[in-house]
DNA sequence: TTTGTTTATATCGTTCACGATGCAAATATA
DNA sequence: TATATTTGCATCGTGAACGATATAAACAAA
């Protein structure tokens, strides 16, 4: 017989990385619409809150390394959704910017979250219990990134 | 301004994206002294509780493609983890079943579940709270994996 | 000023994920 | 028994993630 905690249905991680990878898929058809992947998504959040970031800045928003994030951008770069060009105060920087396009997504991606959030709603996870969910997980995540 | 469902922080998706990546970030030196990465822990605890099946019920299990499993288990049988062997009943499935090496190393990561259960205990995730969000979660996924 | 250290980003190699496609074995239908 | 369809797995291409490493700019110390 095997131990409790080596049971798969015991495992938080094993939760959250089906429950992220699923509810990725569902955002798939709708991004990939406007040709943009969901990591892709993620960064156009960030910068339609704030125009003219650091790679840096882009990357520890979203809890990723910049050798995860600068590929990335090379490629939405490419797809002329932004643009990169060396910071002037500090030469080491790359200043990214939403090109027309990439503020235009915006519009066409509007109703995104309102069609994923609706097909996420089930029994115990509604408008009212998400803030229980997103509580704890803010928790772990805090918790795991002070850890670094 | 822009709409609060676009704001990053409002996201379900980027939390459970973010909580599983740093969530497997703790698993990592644990596993890595052993040759493995989570994946393949994740194929692991799937042998363990269930010797010699098919690639597809192990996919099913995990919510996985064939695609994504295939190379996976390929990987771990040139590491001499597991073997994969055509199936009597049915040519065309692949029977995976753990080698010495495979089953030995339940023993070598015993430690893994409570050593990484320790470092996710904050505030709002404790043993006892632990059984809300699973709940959350596994409906989520259900919700989710029915859709396809 | 020279040297050393930190910081910001980039490059490389490996391993997932996954859509698209291919193929052979099994099964259903004609 | 032929033919069509489904099933189980594999291959391929692309885009993440991430550890390790490299490079140049900024900054600190000698």
């Amino acid at each position: 017989m095997i131990p409790e905690e080596f049971k798969l249905d015991n495992q938080l991680c094993f939760r959250l990385y089906t429950a992220s990878r699923l509810l990725t898929q569902a955002y798939h058809p709708l991004l990939s619409e406007q040709g943009i992947t969901y990591p892709q998504y993620l960064v156009l959040l960030v910068l339609w809150e704030k125009d003219a970031q650091p790679v840096n800045d882009i990357a520890k928003r979203l809890h990723l390394e910049t050798n995860t994030v600068t590929p990335l951008l090379q490629r939405m770069e490419k797809e002329g959704i932004l643009t990169r060009k060396k910071g002037e105060t500090d030469a080491r920087q790359m200043i990214v910017s939403l090109t027309k396009k990439g503020s235009g997504l915006r519009r066409k991606l509007a109703d995104v979250p309102s069609t994923v959030g609706s097909a996420v709603i089930c029994d115990s996870v509604t408008p009212d219990t998400a803030h229980d969910l997103f509580r704890m997980l803010d928790d772990i995540i805090k918790t795991l990134s002070e850890k670094q």
